[in-house]
DNA sequence: AGAAATCCTAGTAAAGAACTAGGATTAAAC
DNA sequence: GTTTAATCCTAGTTCTTTACTAGGATTTCT
């Protein structure tokens, strides 16, 4: 049950960029030297947070990435959703009819994946990259020295 | 963020044991047979929930295990976590304070995991084996051909 | 004594995660 | 119009973890 660095890292990058886009598009480079990560990795992560619509790029020089949407708009559940895909604990065939396991309608614990995904899905649609941003920025400024890196 | 075979295997294994387990032990080749799960990898699942104190052995012939307590007093969090080691979708540093993160106090996203622990928690820790136990037996009742097996 | 069970430790094959690598394309700046 | 700074795209590769398998030792009932 524990997050990969698509998410992890994902996030990080996310509300960094929230914060530093605000005037101009923020580059993969500049990300990554802030946040520790790969540029090469982090360049993959933005691909995908694209892909599901999260942020928008513009290419060639002085290019970069911006947000597509506010950041109030922007929950960290389609952030980690669209990196890690559906954040439900099993992939239980009984949510979406297409898979296969036949036996889910005498199975018992088809209920128990179900309240854990709900209870994810509530926790993390609440938190909205917005206040995210805001508590970094009040983090930086009661510890100016910004030398501590977090790696979750 | 998925759940392993264990904690799917284990939790599956544990209702068939609280369900067979009233009358006499119950064996982990029975279990096993009936949930189509390996005979030699569910009994290191066993160990672990042994280990836990959720269940007790009676070895020798004619053996098996039984509840250490009332179903209604264990959790499906109990159970997960036995199994799966701490819920928490990050092993964050500020959580226990042995492990070396030094940004704890700098670092955003820890809110994050942390309500997302929450949520886990409180809603495993809501359901309780007897609720599964119960179901069931419903189920069975319904669907007394039980040829249909569930893989989660 | 034999059979049926748990207990204990180690090994191993397959899958997935976490990158790394090599370039192609685009667009601003000079 | 060439250089430079960026995104874009696809593969490969290494490392870790998962999900078992294997071989026995021990216990207890019959």
């Amino acid at each position: 049950m524990k997050l990969s660095t698509k998410g992890r890292y994902g996030l990080r990058a996310l509300i960094d960029l929230a914060q530093y886009s605000e005037t101009e598009p923020v580059s993969i480079g500049s990300i990554a030297a802030r946040q520790s990560i790969s540029e090469r990795y982090l360049e993959q992560l933005m691909a995908m947070l694209k892909k599901e619509g999260l942020i928008t790029s513009i290419r060639g020089a002085g290019g970069g990435y911006v947000l597509a949407k506010e950041a109030k708009d922007i929950s960290v559940g389609d952030v980690l959703r669209a990196l890690e895909g559906s954040l439900e604990p099993v992939d239980c065939a009984a949510f979406h009819t297409d898979e296969g396991c036949d036996a889910s309608d005498i199975c018992v614990t088809k209920y128990v994946w179900h309240k854990i995904n709900e209870s994810i899905n509530q926790a993390v649609d609440a938190i909205k990259l917005d206040t995210l941003v805001s508590e970094s920025k009040a983090m930086q400024d009661k510890h100016p020295s910004g030398e501590m890196k977090c790696k979750n």
